[in-house]
DNA sequence: GCAATAGCTTACCAAAAAGTAGGGTTGAAA
DNA sequence: TTTCAACCCTACTTTTTGGTAAGCTATTGC
C-alpha cells in the first residue's frame, strides 16, 4: 500500500483516482479546459444540477490538490476566476480522451453529440 | 441532457464516467490490460482490500457495458478467464496515462513506485 | 431604499455506494 | 471423507456522497 496524506493507494492509478474521481471534478476541469479562465457563476452555470454546496467543495478539493488556481480579482466587489494550475494542465490529455471516448461511445448508440449539442442544454 | 439507458449525462465526459466510474473499475481495466487474461481469484487478489460483493458487481457491470468479456472455460469444474473487449482495449491510452500521471504524481511526493513496487505489495 | 447578483457557507437529511458476514455449489486434493 | 479452492450470491449495516434550503456579505442597478 502506499501511503501520501493519510490515505491509502494500492497502485499509481488508485492514486490519480483520488484526485480526480468525484461526480464534478473531471467536468470542472474539462471545462476550464475548453475556456481557459471562469467564474465560479460561469462554471455553476454550466454545470446543469450541480449545488452551491457540491461546487465550492469540489473547487476547494482541487485547489487543495493543485489542480486548479483561483485568482481574487477584486476584494470590495468579491470577484474570483478560476483556471488551471500546471498539473492541472498536465491533465488535458486525459479530459481529451475522456471526452473523445464519449462521443465516441454516444455516436454507437445513435446520438451525435458534437452535431447536435445545442439540443442538449 | 442526453439521455441514454435511463440515465442522464450532461455531456460525453460525464457519460464515460458512467462507465468507467466506481471505486474499482479503472483498477481493473488496468490490471486486465497489464495482463490479458485473468482469473477471478486473481484479479481479485491484485485488487488489496476489495470484497467478493464488490468485485463480482463491478465485473458484471463491466461486462454489461462491454468493457470485458466473460469466458466460461470449463463447467464442471466452473473456470473462467476475464479479457478486455474490444471497447475496453479502446480505454488503453486512458488506463496508461492515468498509471504515468500517477506515478509521476507520487514521485513528487517523494515516492519512487517504479523502483519500490515491491515495497507496496 | 430595495431587489438582484456574485460568491460563497452551514446544518440537516436522503440516497447511493461500499463493507461485513455468511451461504452455497462443484470438484480436485489430502 | 474431510478439506480446500474457485466462483460466486444475498441480506444487512455502515459510510460516503450528494441534495435542500437557508443564510451571509457586499456591490450594483432601478
Amino acid at each position: 500500500m502506499i501511503k501520501l496524506n493519510n490515505k491509502t493507494y494500492t497502485c499509481p492509478v488508485d492514486a490519480t483516482l483520488g484526485f480526480i474521481g468525484g461526480k464534478w471534478k473531471l467536468l470542472v476541469l474539462s471545462y476550464l479546459h475548453q475556456f481557459t479562465k471562469k467564474s465560479y457563476t460561469e462554471i455553476r452555470d454550466n454545470l446543469p444540477g450541480v449545488s452551491e454546496k457540491m461546487l465550492s467543495q469540489q473547487l476547494k478539493e482541487l485547489e487543495r490538490d493543485n489542480l486548479i488556481e483561483k485568482n481574487i480579482l477584486t476584494l470590495k466587489p468579491y470577484r474570483v476566476e478560476y483556471i488551471l494550475s500546471k498539473d492541472g494542465e498536465s491533465l488535458a490529455p486525459l479530459v481529451e480522451f475522456i471526452s473523445k471516448w464519449g462521443v465516441s461511445y454516444l455516436k454507437k448508440n445513435g446520438i451525435d453529440y458534437l452535431k447536435d449539442q445545442h439540443l442538449y442544454k
